[in-house]
DNA sequence: GTTTATTTGTTCGTATGTATT
DNA sequence: AAATACATACGAACAAATAAA
């Protein structure tokens, strides 16, 4: 073990105490920032520190630039689900000044699983495909089912108690976890979920269906998560296109 | 407005070559790509220049990187609504082969509107403010329906018909648009959209809140959408963070 | 209306550090 | 321990967009 904790990189320090300039209002939304040389002049860097200090920034859109004008601190900051990726919910919970709770449900072999299912993850007949079905909470209060599907060789070994803490921490120990697609739809809740949910049949929920990867683009996991409608909302931001590629 | 094609910056060719060896298949999913090291060589250029072309690969989520491994081409592409931003609707469609349409329903101005919307809006009751509702389909199928609160400033001069076309265009000949705050969440038809997506009241709808800001942060307009949520779903990807800044 | 200054964008070259195999 | 590959950082230069003189 070296020490050599504290390095930080530059460009990170540097983004850190940009950021903390906006948050406590020196750098004002709708004001533009120091330009990248006055920037650089007074961080003791280079410019193209300061650039990716700012494509970091700009990464988690707390600013936006335009050629030949400047970079600006964006309207407003809020929680979006997923802007730091993977596992938002425990995250979101904090952010919220809540607690979060995570329940398993029930977790088993599964023998006969949807063929589209089964295709995404890219196994076989043959293959095993464990079911891990859980409940999550803020505030003792329940937010989302979630089923999840995987292979068996994720979970050797591990029994329905090891899934009340965070499932990525248990799988990264097997295998690393890159990325996910993710598809949200809304629909109707169905009794069963009703009840789980605890909310009135009829009522709406949103549907994310989610596939996980490893680095070597091998579907690991399956997720399908009911989360009401009534107490939950996917934020978002969109930046208009820098035109690179195409045009639209 | 001159169109400039490709080929000016080295690394957004370079990025458009590598992306065309992946649809082509030469570069594999699963596969690792030749390194920063050997494509700067092949491509005669700087190493810099690669590590560009990647990102911008990265930032289309057709790429994931592993500090001291390699490039990963990533599973899949899928279409996400809002990849390029904003205005995705019309660019889905031609994704999907389809035709798209945009009808006005009405354009008028608004004596009370929401106070909430006004604050997001930074106008005052004094202010004008417009409504378009815009009824927009796929295939001549009705998708989604949209109410645009905007200012009479950016308005100025337009009738009903010039909506039919792109709002976008339309208000950038008056201020440049920089981005968009979005919130996605499930609600029940009531009979008004009933009837205007043609849909059984009690079905399920996506609804889409959104801000869109200038660069300088000035709100321009409010946009409440409903979207069909038998045909339209929100696909989004989600990349396992660096660790860049603070832990999670 | 043209020129000039400012500001971001792109690219090269070079060097060193760190993580993985 | 060594080789490989990505990460960070510096300096320098010119290009392109924008706004001001």
């Amino acid at each position: 073990m070296k020490e050599k904790k504290n390095t930080e990189t530059v460009y990170v320090s540097v983004a850190q105490e940009i950021e903390r300039r906006i948050k406590e209002g020196i750098y004002v939304s709708s004001q533009k920032l120091p330009s990248e040389y006055d920037l650089s002049t007074e961080f003791e860097c280079s410019r193209l520190t300061i650039r990716k200090a700012i494509d970091l920034l700009i990464k988690k859109n707390i600013i936006v630039k335009k050629r030949g004008k400047g970079s600006y601190v964006m309207s407003q900051q809020k929680i979006q689900s997923g802007r730091d990726g993977l596992q938002g919910f425990t995250e979101a919970a904090k952010a919220y000044g809540k607690t979060s709770d995570t329940k398993v449900i029930s977790f088993e072999k599964i023998k006969q699983l949807d063929d589209k299912i089964m295709t995404q993850l890219e196994l076989s007949e043959s293959d095993t495909v464990y079911e891990l079905v859980r409940c999550r909470s803020l505030d003792n209060e329940p937010m989302t089912i979630e089923k999840i599907y995987l292979s068996e060789k994720y979970v050797d070994g591990l029994s329905k108690e090891d899934f009340n803490q965070s499932l990525f921490k248990l799988i990264e120990s097997k295998v690393e976890i890159a990325y996910s697609h993710q598809e949200i739809e809304a629909i109707l809740v169905n009794e069963e979920m009703a009840e789980l949910l605890n909310v009135p049949v009829g009522d709406p929920l949103l549907l994310v269906n989610s596939i996980t990867f490893a680095i070597n683009a091998t579907p690991i996991l399956y997720d399908i998560s009911y989360y009401r409608a009534d107490r939950y909302t996917f934020k978002n931001t969109l930046v208009r296109g820098n035109n690179e590629g195409e045009d639209r």
